[in-house]
DNA sequence: CCTACCGATCGGTAGG
DNA sequence: CCTACCGATCGGTAGG
């Protein structure tokens, strides 16, 4: 890669607080001369990097696109294959809004409460960023089949729907509330779904699931 | 009850259009001048019904809360108590969702989402409300347990949780792809959950739960 | 990247 | 409930 000019450190230092303030006001209520303060610009400054508010938007979202990568598809592959993986990344999800990498939790998940009655190129891109997600936790848990790691008769689709489902629950029950213990709730649930503790309690499992 | 007066059908009026608003815009997207014109209202109309902003946004809360328990409330309160009425009462919300009593699915899940980072009256009314939403179903799941139509090894409160978590999930994906498939796999967690269908199959169970 | 500006809309008020 | 208005802020542009 080329040395990054001064134009693109600022537009990288534009975007990380453009999406930090969109968990906070939304992907809507981010607004240009709010988002000038700041970062110190003055709104046409913003206007030289972005033509329009919906190019800002859509260049947020790309920002947490690779920042959502970082923080959690990538410790996500350094697991092994297969249900570590998929536990990992699970994990690796709920830490990032554990550790506030955003104040208002998920990105994508302020994101797609607030854009799913739009219509446009804003709702199309976290809609797709959203599929992806799910195709991703689809697959490792197919992978997680594979290596005979999870039950056959688990559908990676539907079991996408449900790992989504308490990740999103915990993230909205830790901002609401403040409430910490939602991540040691998602994670008992992840892991009982998964078949990696007996049901509800240390009783009654017939073959419990231990990794190898 | 004595007859509604004029001022009040107006009102009532006012905040039907309202909640219905908030769920596509936000509470805080929702504008005076919007909902004048949604109304066929002036401006100052509104101020004659609510002193300010945080007033409408509190009175349409109140209003969203009472067609809550209209529709997933009461309709749960008419099954039985036990499962069946835990299963009723998630049934009504996934029903009130579908049926789109409000364009932008569950009123308060689309607040939630929104203000969970601000403070205030505001965000305290919506955190209130969503409390009493998980007691309530760790309260029927408790009545459950006491008839022994629900495993005692199972946690109330983090039943409460994963079944909220379930909901919601299928409401972001009913909005944000249109996909109605959510409530079925909602539905099948949910069952599952419970422990009223086998595990991911048929098969594999060794003592399934039936209904009185 | 800046200053200076545009029309539109925001929440809210005066006065009736 | 209305008209008429307030200062502030919105997204965006002209011109440099």
């Amino acid at each position: 890669m080329p040395p990054a000019s001064h134009g693109q450190l600022t537009r990288a230092a534009i975007l990380r607080a453009a999406s930090q303030l969109a968990t906070v006001e939304g992907l809507e209520g981010l607004s240009i001369g709010q988002l000038a303060s700041a970062t110190g610009l003055s709104k046409s400054g913003l206007y030289a990097h972005f033509g329009s508010k919906e190019e800002l938007q859509l260049a947020t979202i790309e920002a947490a696109r690779l920042i959502f990568v970082e923080e959690v598809i990538r410790p996500g592959l350094d697991a092994p294959r297969g249900i570590r993986r998929l536990l990992a990344t699970c994990d690796a999800f709920l830490s990032h809004v554990e550790r506030k990498v955003y104040p208002g939790g998920c990105f994508f998940a302020a994101a797609a409460a607030e854009v799913g009655t739009r219509r446009g190129a804003v709702h199309d891109a976290i809609a797709a960023q959203q599929r992806r997600w799910l195709e991703l936790l689809e697959q490792q848990a197919r992978e997680a089949q594979e290596m005979g790691e999870l039950s056959t008769d688990i559908d990676p689709s539907q079991l996408a729907f449900e790992l989504e489902s308490l990740l999103v629950g915990a993230n909205t029950t830790f901002i609401l509330f403040e409430d910490g213990n939602a991540f040691e709730r998602a994670r008992r649930a992840i892991r009982q779904r998964l078949g990696l503790v007996d049901r509800d309690s240390n009783h009654h499992r017939r073959r419990p699931r231990r990794l190898a």
